[in-house]
This record gives C-alpha cells, sequence and structure tokens, in this order.
DNA sequence: TTTATATCGGATAAATATGTCCGACTTTAA
DNA sequence: TTAAAGTCGGACATATTTATCCGATATAAA
C-alpha cells in the first residue's frame, strides 16, 4: 500500500501528535524508539516532513520535533502520505499502466477506482487530531 | 498496491483468457507484446503461474501458455496475486507492523480493514471470465 | 564563551525488486 | 531422424528502496 519510508512517516506523525498535544516535543531517538524504526532513516523522513512544513524541528539542546498544536485537526494522513509517496496512489494505476485513465481503463478500471476513491476519502478525512485520541488510551499501538 | 511483477501476471492471465476462451494459445513473446512487459522477466512470472496450476504451458512448436476453458470462471483474480504476491496484502498491517492484529490492532486498524475487506471482496469475485468480457469488446486495455 | 545536545545533509552500504542472458531440455512437424 | 519452436531454470546485471555513517551546523544552558 505504502513504502516503508511512508509507513515510519505516519507512525512517527501519530505519535508527535500524541506528545504535542500535551505540549511536549520528541526527540529523533525518543520518536525511533516510540515507533520501533531504524534511527537513521527516520531522521531522513523527519527531514523531509519537515521541509514540507508538516511538522517543525528545533536544534539544540531539548531540540527534537513537534506538531503545531493548533494544525493538529488541519494536518490529514494524506498530508503526509503525499509528503514522502507523492500522488501515485491515486494517480497509479493498478495493473500498472503509464497512469490510470478513464478513457482508456485497464480492465479493472472501475473496481480499483471504486477501492481507491474510498481510501482517499479516509486519509484525507481523518487528520492527526482523529487518530491520537485512541493511542492515548491505551486502545491502539505504534509498535508491537 | 501489487509488486510490479503481480501486475504483469494478471494482465497476462487476462489476455490469455481472451486467447483462451476461443481455443486459442499464446505464446511468451506474444504475451509480452500483448500486455508491453519484459519477455524474460514475464517469462518468469508465467513459470510461478504454470507451477501454481493457474495456466498451462505448452512445449514445442506452437507451443506457449493457455487457460483451461473449463477453469475461467473458477479462477479468480485473488489466485493469482496470491500466487505471485503471496497473503500480504491480507496479513500486513497498512503501518507497517509486524502481522494486522486486531487484539492489539494500530490506530488505523479498522479504517485499514474496511477497506482491504473491500478489495479482498472484489479480488476473490472477479474470475477471468468476467475480466476477459469488456476486453475483447475494446472497451479496455492491457497496454497503452 | 564554552560545552553538550540535537538536527542537517551528503556519501555510502546493504537488501530487495526488477530485468537480462544463455545453455539445457521438450515437443511437434517436416 | 532431424530441425525448428518453444519453455525451463540458474546465474548474472541493474535499479530502487531501505538503512547506515559521519562531519557540519545550530542552539540552549551552564
Ligand atoms: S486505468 Fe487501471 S486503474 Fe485506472
Ligand atoms: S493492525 Fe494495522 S492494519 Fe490491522
Amino acid at each position: 500500500m505504502f513504502s516503508r519510508a511512508c509507513e515510519y512517516g505516519i507512525r512517527a506523525c501519530i505519535h508527535l501528535a500524541q506528545i504535542s498535544k500535551e505540549g511536549g516535543r520528541s526527540s529523533l531517538k525518543a520518536i525511533a524508539a516510540a515507533i520501533d524504526s531504524p534511527v537513521a532513516f527516520t531522521a531522513k523522513i523527519l527531514q523531509t516532513l519537515a521541509r514540507e512544513e508538516i511538522i517543525v524541528s528545533v536544534k539544540g539542546p531539548n531540540g527534537g520535533y513537534e506538531v503545531e498544536a493548533s494544525r493538529l485537526d488541519v494536518i490529514t494522513l494524506d498530508d503526509i502520505v503525499d509528503a514522502i509517496d507523492g500522488n501515485s496512489i491515486y494517480r497509479g494505476c493498478g495493473l500498472g499502466l503509464k497512469h490510470c485513465n478513464a478513457k482508456k481503463p485497464c480492465p479493472l478500471h472501475f473496481q480499483f477506482k471504486k477501492i481507491r476513491d474510498e481510501l482517499k476519502e479516509m486519509l484525507q478525512s481523518t487528520s492527526l487530531n482523529d487518530v491520537a485520541t485512541g493511542l492515548h488510551e491505551g486502545l491502539a499501538f505504534l509498535k508491537r
């Protein structure tokens, strides 16, 4: 579905959302530990997310990463996926034709479209705030 | 969604379904041309599909590959995906946790499950016969 | 001003997926 | 019986993704 980088990115953002909600901040190491991901690789992904202005990086002692509390409701999963994996989920064809194209569809175009639209809707309508809640209550997990 | 190999595999099977329906047979070269895929790589995939008894390989002159006409209704897209990509679409977690597990779900488990179940239903309920029809009528394409 | 703590970013390495090559084998038809 | 057409499968090559390393840079606190 998503690249590994994107999976780490989403998990990192969810973790950060939870921390940021309480006014906190999380360092690279802490994030990697929280989501059980390779530290250096996670750093790259966080840099990308910071460049795309989804998260904020703070250098120096007591530094780390955070999400602006006021934007927790605004940032959606789709923003994260788009920043890391681009729009290939939407533009790509399920059978690997150059681009998905309803004018010259692959034999599964309409079946794929239905599912993809649902995925799109889900990603676009789910904010970081939405998803950080269950986590805090111990109902969901970012590592196992 | 699927690996490239799986995309080629599905496209090859759809092409073969169309040919086999008319009692024909298609050679490796012809298949690769029909679905616009690299010949040698396609050979590997067809070998896998033949080993899994989804398609039949016929050696020698006038040989090639075919699908038993009587099984066109029985073989589903899910069979093909399973033969090439395995069950990772179903067993894997959307956020990359070891396995999808409702007892200790990731924060997006229920959202993912819904979409995945729909995909599963689609793949399991679509036979080669279903999908080869529109193709024959020029309503769908295997390359572009 | 110094020191410790962090991120930044470029180079590199390892792993996986994709793609190629070629000799061996099988089968049909001449 | 021989030649041609085709698949089989192992070894090899390339591309992409994932992961690591390390020096440079920024910043807060002592
Ligand atoms: S053309 Fe294949 S999914 Fe749209
Ligand atoms: S646990 Fe993540 S999708 Fe089920």
